[in-house]
DNA sequence: TTTTACTTCGTTTTT
DNA sequence: CGAAGTAAAA
């Protein structure tokens, strides 16, 4: 066992404790992959354990996809046989072979947040239940949950017994599940769910499961919700053999059901239970972990334990504070342009983290600028496009023609004249006869008052049921092309004054290129199963780790990557943590943010910097926050780059804003050191106004020096604009056009320009580059 | 039926 | 500030 030489005692001790439930405590960066691979390799050649009996379960496709890759290098003969697999996925084929035992169809579709969202208004819209009462959002989310908890209809009637709003939501719950059960559809609760549900009432399916699966290994145990506690608990349950993996610390998914306390209580679970702690750190400087040890000490309810390295401190954190979030912005692309030049990094070994992603918008923005190669990862999902999703209704609409939300959204896409009004009396008419929305159209003009509308659909029916036989022979992409051909789809996008009419059409192309790619990996795989594979596909799943790009991510979608060099944006009390944190009377909630922070801290190898702004556009309206308070937990001989004296934010003496009461709390905040930064209370930033600059003159328009940089101190005088309102200007791309507006916004002009060709666009003057003519 | 102009509303985080 | 939803016009 040669490969054991390269793992320390505890991972050593990890790896051979083969039988039995075992807990891996391993903290961040600790190998812990390494150690869950050299154990299966192990389980095979030492203990002659079959690969057939092996399973691995991870949260992202992409740590599947490591370990299988991981796996196959070190096992060899017979790695293909072992299951890697996310949950979903997991459930997605147990259930696609047997969820006909519990009154499903087999080729079930999966229904995405959004295609909920749809089915949610639906139901309300037949209920009549005003959205006002409850938002879609609250109820689903209201519904997910009690699906992480494995709590049904019938038992969620009970509890809610009394309570108007959880009444409210109960009826929503029981007919959105209808909805579901008559679509043939799925969400991703239901997955697990229903996997539970089919083992609990089909001992025989569990047992033959159980026999297959007879060494368990579960990643990110901390992320597991109930139900999917109750998963793995049912398949363990025989052989007991089951290995979780996971760090409390990084408990980050509470919003989504995760349960911490499935890893804190594992060892009364199971009694027999052995625990191991990985604390030896391979991944990050000591000066990093000391920063972030400091910062989770200040958990309450955690198992002890700190990461250390014998690599040396390391470069110190810089931390900096900016004045403005658009400043922090492009601070970050510049000291990461300069760090490439020096060459001590690429742009690939970046990242930037930040809380929500609606910061991502003004840090792509300073990329761009720079002309750095980037990457965001996370917002929308390729999946989720409108077009994309066009294109997977046609296909679901061909596999399950009773999938109503796929219908409904292609029906009348591209145009084809069958309106709202149409939709409506089918949808009645469906609810009525008790059929499904497709069925319906198929009675055509028997429909009460659809009138010559029943011609239309008559010709929408054929063409599906053309597509249809056609689906039985080709494959995948070939299905795509004669659907985009057979609708228009493309030619209509082309004709279209959508801007984004090219990328789209680059997007379906992506579309059947992995359609094209499923197939060579999937010989067998049918309809249905693309479009599982597709539905279940995360953001983090396709980042390409061999491009030279700086990656833009949420903290959360940092879980589990590391970085040379990594900045953490928007470190300030209300944005990170977030506001709802903040004022949570819970102190848990800022527990996980703080959660947060470490695994932010600890995807860092070299070199990490933390920013904040004094200043920062929400929602439309500035806010002032001081300095996050997890930064004021790294001790301060961790860090260098000490935050400038605050100066206040002033236009030839004026104040740029103020309070919206004309208080001047402000100056008294930000003359403090560090804007607040040495002062631990906060109090939730009011909204300010800022004062609308309106161009004086409009012909020749020279700006007044107003912008809060300049006005900050250093040297640069207002910029001139050669042009105004009125004037003719020349633009690279989208050619002439005459100005219509200008206004000044805290570092740019926006100008607006009616183009004679591309008709009116929005534009900042630096980058726009116009020509007055 | 479809396009447009206006109002409202909201933010964590995601498989 | 945007997106998304609603009301009115073409």
């Amino acid at each position: 066992m040669n490969y054991l030489n390269t793992l320390n005692k505890e991972q050593k001790v990890a790896v051979l404790s083969t039988d039995g439930p075992l807990l891996i405590l391993a903290g961040a960066g600790s190998g812990k992959t390494r150690v869950l691979v050299h154990r299966i390799a192990y389980l095979i050649d030492n203990n002659g354990v079959s690969p057939w009996n092996i399973l691995a379960i991870t949260f992202t496709n992409k740590a599947a996809e490591e370990m299988r890759n991981r796996v196959d290098k070190i096992v060899g003969q017979g790695a293909d046989s072992i299951w890697v697999s996310t949950f979903h996925s997991l459930c997605v084929r147990i259930l696609r072979r047997h969820i006909d035992m519990i009154g499903y169809d087999t080729n079930f579709t999966i229904y995405d947040t959004d295609d909920s969202k749809t089915v949610m208004k639906d139901v309300m819209k037949r209920l009549n239940i005003d959205s006002k009462m409850i938002r879609e959002k609250a109820a689903l989310a209201a519904i997910s949950s009690a699906k992480d908890e494995l709590i049904d209809v019938y038992e969620f009637k009970e509890n809610s017994a009394g309570d108007y709003r959880q009444e409210l939501i109960a009826r929503l719950y029981e007919e959105y599940e209808n909805a579901l059960r008559k679509a043939n559809a799925l969400d991703f609760d239901d997955l697990i769910v229903l996997t539970v549900k089919l083992f609990k009432e089909c001992p025989q399916v569990l047992d033959n499961y159980q026999e297959r699966f007879r060494y368990i290994m579960v990643d990110e145990y901390q992320d597991t919700n109930t139900a999917q506690f109750e998963l793995v608990r049912l398949l363990a349950d025989k052989y007991r053999n089951l290995c979780v993996v996971g760090d409390d610390d990084q408990s980050i998914y509470k919003f989504r059901g995760a349960n911490i306390g499935n890893i804190l209580d594992f060892e009364k679970n199971y009694e027999e239970a052995k625990v191991v702690r990985l604390e030896q750190n391979y991944r990050s400087t000591q000066n990093i972990l000391d920063a972030a040890n400091a910062v989770i000490a200040n958990n309450t309810e955690r198992k002890e334990k700190s990461l250390w390295t014998d690599k040396g401190a390391g470069n110190r954190i810089h931390f900096k504070q900016l004045d403005t979030a658009y400043e922090e912005a492009d601070y970050i692309a510049a000291d990461i342009a300069k760090a490439v030049k020096k060459g001590l990094v690429k742009y690939g070994d970046c990242a930037v983290l930040y809380r929500t992603n609606a910061q991502s918008r003004i840090l792509e923005e300073a990329f761009v600028r720079e002309g750095m190669p980037y990457n965001i990862v996370g917002g929308v999902n390729f999946y989720s496009r409108r077009e994309i999703k066009d294109v997977l209704a046609y296909l679901k609409t061909i596999d399950n023609g009773v999938d109503d939300v796929a219908v409904k959204r292609i029906i009348n896409v591209p145009k084809r004249g069958i309106g709202q009004t149409t939709v409506a009396k089918v949808s009645d008419f469906a609810a009525e006869q008790d059929i499904s929305f497709f069925e319906a159209l198929t009675y055509g003009k028997d429909i009460p008052g659809i009138g010559k509308a029943a011609l239309k659909l008559e010709a929408f029916v054929n063409m599906i049921a053309v597509m249809r036989s056609k689906a039985e022979f080709m494959d995948v992409s070939a299905l795509i092309k004669d659907v985009l051909a057979t609708t228009g789809y493309i030619d209509e996008l082309e004709e279209s004054d959508d801007d984004d009419a090219e990328d789209r059409i680059d997007n379906i192309d992506e579309l059947i290129s992995k359609a094209v790619s499923y197939k060579e990996d999937n010989p067998e795989g049918t309809l249905s199963d693309f479009l599982a594979e597709v539905a279940l596909v995360a953001d983090i799943d396709s980042v390409d780790e061999n491009a030279d790009m700086s990656l833009l991510m949420t903290l959360h979608g940092a879980k589990g990557l590391e970085f040379a060099r990594v900045y953490i944006a928007g470190a300030e009390d209300g944005v990170f943590p977030g506001m709802s944190a903040v004022f949570d009377e819970d102190p848990t909630a800022i527990e996980e943010e703080r959660r947060l922070a470490y695994v932010g801290i600890t995807r860092a190898k070299d070199d990490l910097t933390i920013t904040c702004a004094k200043a920062r556009m929400i929602r439309g309206e500035t806010q002032y926050n001081s300095v996050s308070r997890f930064v004021k937990e790294i001790p301060g001989e961790l860090m260098d780059d000490k935050p400038a004296p605050t100066r206040a934010l002033k236009i030839d003496g004026q104040e740029l804003s103020r309070y919206s009461d004309g208080s001047s709390e402000r100056d008294a905040f930000l003359s403090k050191p560090y804007g607040g930064y040495s002062d631990v209370t906060y109090s939730k930033p009011r909204a300010v106004v800022m004062p609308k600059v309106t161009p004086a003159a409009t012909k020749p328009y020279i700006a007044k020096s107003a912008s809060p940089r300049a006005a900050s101190g250093s040297a640069t005088a207002g910029t001139k604009l050669s042009y105004g309102v009125g004037d003719r200007v020349r633009h690279t791309k989208y050619g002439e056009g005459t100005v219509k507006d200008i206004s000044l916004e805290p570092r740019d002009y926006k100008v607006t320009v009616e183009f004679d060709g591309a008709g009116q666009k929005i534009m900042y003057a630096t980058f726009a580059k116009l020509e007055k003519i």
